[in-house]
Order: C-alpha cells, then structure tokens, then sequence
DNA sequence: CTGTTAGCGCGTTCAC
DNA sequence: GTGAACGCGCTAACAG
C-alpha cells in the first residue's frame, strides 16, 4: 500500500493549496484547468506549474457533486469473457475516453434481477449516460431510468419502445436471412446450436420459423449454457451428432463455431465438404477465423462508436439524437460447399 | 432521454426529502441505510418505506467525498477484447460487486504513456484501491501511485519490486518450462508465433534462452501485432511455414493458437500429428479448445479471485496483506503427437 | 479576465 | 438510539 514512512501523513493536495502556490485565486485554478480558454495564458501558466509542483490531482467526486455532472457513462454487459460485446465496449470506451468520459461497467450475468440492482447501483454514481445491452428489463429498471433524466441506449437489439435510445438490428431479421441463406445453399439437414440467451434464442426461433414457412421442419436444436464457450460448441455438435446427420450447423455465435469446427476437425470432419458451419458475431472473431467459416457481421463496434456518438450528442443537445438506429449486418460467406 | 413532458422537472430526491416523509432526522436516514445496525427496528422500517415510497437513489458522488472513500476500484488493462485477462477482470469485478465496490476500468493499449494519464484521470476519482497488468510503467505512474496511498495491485507477472503488492506468475518460468516440454517430447523444429506484447515477448525470449541452452539455436520466431486475434495465428503460420517446416508451433496466446490450429486445417496439416501447437492462456479458451492443444494454464480468475481478496484485505487492514503472491502455471498437455 | 459567495448531498463528530 | 453542526473539495453565478 505504498506502506509509508512514519513521517507524517502528506495532507492530500487540494484546489486551494494549487491556489495559494500559483497566488490566485480557488476559482481561477479549477477555470485553468477546466475552461482554460477563460483565462489569460500567463496566469494559467502559472496555475499549470502550480499544479507540477504540488502534484494535484482534481477530486472529480467534489467536482462532480458540485457541477451536477460526473463525466460518467454506465454500462451494462452481460458478461465480458469472450463476448461478442467486446468489439463493442472497447470502441465505446475509446470514444468516450476520448471526449473526456470515464466507463463504469457492471455485469449481469444474463439476469434482469441483478440488472435492476445493478442499475440503481451505478445511477448512484449520478452517470451523465447509461447504456444496457439489449431490451429485455424489468418494469422496475425502465421505470428507474426514465426517472434518472440522462440519456439511455439500449444496444444490439432493435424495439419500437426504447426507453430512449436503441442502436443495434433485428434478431428475427437475422434469423430470416441466415434461412434465406441455407436455403440459397440447399442444404437438407440444419442442425442448430444455440446458447442459452435471450438474443440468441430469438434468432434461433425466428431461423426455425422462416425455415418451416419453406418447407423444412423440426430442426435439431441443440441449447448450450451461457456464456458461450468453445466447450460448448462441440458438445453442442456431438449431441446433434447423436441425433442424425446434419450437412450443416448454425451457431449462436462464432465461438461455439469455433468449437463447433474445432470438434469436427476431432472427428476427421471436413469444413465445409462434409460439413458446413456457420457463426454469428464479429469480424475479429469470425471473418479470420477460418475460410471456410459462414458468418454473420454484426459491426460491433460500429455500435460502439455509434452508441458513443449518440450519448454524446445528446448530453450536448438533450433533444438532437435520433431515438433509433438499425445498425443492420450482412452475412459473410466463405469457401461454399 | 426519456424525453420528459413540459411537467416541471421532477426536483431529484435527497436524502433530506426521505427523512422529511419518514419523520426523521437526515442523519438517521443516512444511518439506517449504511449502518442499519445502530438503528432501531421500527425506525428503519420507517426510512425504508420513506426511501421506495420516494424513489430515493443515494448520491455516492456526495458520500464518496464526506466519508472519504468511494467505494469504487480501479482497473487498468491493455484490452478487453479476446484478451486473456477477461476471466481475471470477470472474477474480480464479482468478488468486489459482492463486497460493495463498483469498478472503473481503462483501457491502456499496451501504452504505457496512455496508462500513466490513464491513472492519473481514474485517480481523480479517488478510488480506494487500483489494479494494474503488469510491472512495466513508467517512473512517473510508479510516483503517483504511491503517493496515491491507496492498495496498488500489479497481477500477471511477478518481480521483486512491486509498487505494492504483486499477484502473478513468471513469464521467464513459463519459457523455461515450455522448452522443458517441448525437449521431453523430442521435436525436432519449433517455431513461434508471438503477439507483440511485453509479456509475451518476455516469455518467448526465454523460451528460446532455453532452447538454445539445449542446443537448439535460431528458433523462428513471427511476431504479429497486438492484440492476439485469430487472424494473426493464421499469418503467422503461412509465414512460419514460407520460411521451414516446424513440426511445432509455440503461441503466444491462445487465440493464436486457434488461428493457427485453423489455418493448419485449411492447409490440411493434421494436428498433432503433421504439426503440434501449443497455446498460452487460460482453461475457458484452450483446454476446452481442442483435444489436441497443449496449453499453458495459467488460471486467470484465481488471479482475480486472489486479488479482490487482498484489495479487500487491505482495505479492512492496511497492514494484512501479503505483498507477493506466486500463483504459478501449470502445462496442460493434451493429445501427445 | 478574476475574485467572492454560496451551496452541491452526504458522513463525521460530537451532544442529547 | 437519535439529532445538530460542520466540512469534504469543488464549481455556478454573479460581482467587479
């Protein structure tokens, strides 16, 4: 702990010790540091060299309280462990860092009751934003945030009700197309490997639809627990193994596709020739993964920057952001069997 | 942003409006939320009521600065994405939620000049303890982070100059062990393949120290850019393969040698027989990869389990804390070739 | 351009 | 067991 000497405790430098060193007054010091463009360049020469010499650094608890804002956003994640949010959040703190915003992550573990706590948790922190992943809340935490009067984003879903913002695309559209897709391709068995996810789960529903209106019926579903894993991508083939044959599997994501193919390779499987696979997610996941590799491109951290964007232009304008955007995606087919 | 109706705009709920409806003083509300023990029974029920009945969310912003601790740790990391550190900041964040803190996380791209302004922005927050990867920073973020007098935590690495405490393993020892490995199977040409990260090329550098004690000199080695992605396995064995034909690939990480493993496929390489790869990382990644990876296992979330236990440690006792903490690695070989 | 006044919302410290 | 005064470190709003 730095464990220190048994000199005296250092006091912890303040605004005014910054003051009474650069001979100004407490104000100018946080205007020099702050809104340097309102004081003259010799003073705040001098308040700089003030603050070297004593080390100062600003307490933004004392500053946030007193400005009624925090310099904040709050996010919401799932989990954070091979997640196809990671391109996501990684663009999105690098945006916010850059305009002067701090991230405070909190994760949910996929369960809206730990959400709602961890909602009030972090509003406690008085955040200038929040963002959540996905739309599925309860009652409570919509009700909590559109009290908190700050901007709110909803990510990598798609809703006519947000609770303020929502940039992200249509599960069920995903699903349509990765049908329309496979059906391109006439392929005769799918198999489905799915995580145990609220999204992903829509995908699969909506994939099994779109396929039934063409005439294939009761596709072999194979669910996993999540988070995805490589694990559980090839438990999920070996189980749908277990059933029949399929010519081709659509994964819940591109690590479970990873496993997925990891575990034909295992059994002298070949990708795409005797087997097809298909992923979903992200292009530093999925599009280099392998070549033979069909997935499909989200753009996460478009919707990172995107989210940044939107955040904010709204904490500039509380009334200049559009309410919804749909990011879209496109599938990615490679090697075809 | 839950863009309010022209109703007058909701006056935010303070701890005083609560004690008001509850009949109380401030003070009691203040008790009977963080230290409801010093209350009586029919009081705290009373302030509870008081605080659903007017949706009152505690401001940390004003606690944090009139208590002097802000219940908030600080994480600092080259990346988030497929990093190996996200099941140790995973298991951290959990055992701290657990305990009452929240964590703010920064992002330092391998750079440690964006780490030293890093820490100082997150040090204005006045967390009450802070987290770094690794040992290597620049003298000015080692100053300020003792002044800062808070518990400092480096994890996945080890030395015997911490700027606190220390929680990790040698990458040096993980070169030595691996060439240790690689000489008990008998393979005849390794190649490497290495992210360009410090820790990396630590253990790489090593490895071949090793090696070449043993008598094999000139090992390989393809350096790929930071962050480890499946792409820059693939590369980096087309360009291993254009300059020899290794009968196996030491990866820096094990997302590397999934890429790797993927482009061998593509080649129609059977691993591990044609070719052996062996990763770095963790249990959720590697082991469960493929059966026929050998991996290095290093346990990330005991890293983040142990260093949330001594955080807390030492918050409670700034004396208790054990200042070193070797939690080793272990080789997991799988399906020898 | 710079200084002064008056809190921001809460916890510490003491009385009661 | 509960309450009143005070200050944590900083910034908004205004005065000069």
């Amino acid at each position: 702990m730095p464990r220190p000497s048994a000199a005296p405790p250092p006091a912890p430098v303040t605004l005014i010790d910054v003051a009474r060193v650069a001979g100004v007054a407490p104000m100018t010091v946080s205007r020099a540091l702050n809104r340097p463009e309102l004081v003259r360049e010799g003073t705040r020469k001098r308040v700089l060299d003030a603050v070297r010499a004593t080390g100062y650094v600003p307490n933004l608890l004392a500053g946030g309280l007193a400005a009624r804002r925090s310099r904040l956003i709050a996010v919401l994640l799932p989990t954070i462990a091979n997640s196809i949010f990671a391109d996501t959040v990684q663009a999105l703190m690098r945006e916010l860092a850059a305009a002067g915003y701090q991230t405070l992550i909190g994760l949910t573990d996929y369960d809206p009751q730990t959400e709602e706590s961890l909602v009030e948790a972090l509003l406690g922190r008085r955040p200038d934003g929040i963002v959540l992943a996905g739309i599925d809340h309860t009652p409570a935490t919509r009700e909590r945030l559109k009290q908190a009067l700050i901007p709110v984003v909803e990510i990598w879903d798609q809703t006519d009700d947000p609770i303020d913002m929502v940039i992200g695309f249509s599960h069920e559209a995903v699903g349509v197309a990765v049908a329309e897709y496979l059906a391109g391709k006439a392929y005769k068995r799918v198999g489905i490997v799915s995580v145990n996810d609220p999204r992903g789960r829509r995908r699969c529903k909506s994939l099994q639809t779109e396929l039934a209106r063409r005439g294939m019926n009761h596709i072999p579903l194979e669910v996993v627990p999540a988070p995805a894993t490589f694990e559980g991508g090839r438990d999920g083939l070996n189980r749908l193994l277990a059933r029949h044959a399929p010519d081709v599997v659509v994964c819940s994501s591109d690590t479970l596709a990873a496993g997925v193919m990891a575990e034909a390779q295992r059994r002298a499987l070949r990708v795409p020739d005797d087997l097809a696979v298909m992923g979903f997610g992200d292009l530093s996941l999925a599009a280099h993964l392998h070549p033979a590799l069909s997935t499909v491109r989200v753009g996460g951290e478009r919707i990172g920057r995107q989210t940044a964007q939107a955040l904010l232009a709204s904490l500039e304008d509380r009334t200049a952001s559009p309410s919804r955007v749909d990011v879209g995606f496109e599938i990615v087919a490679r090697a075809s069997a």
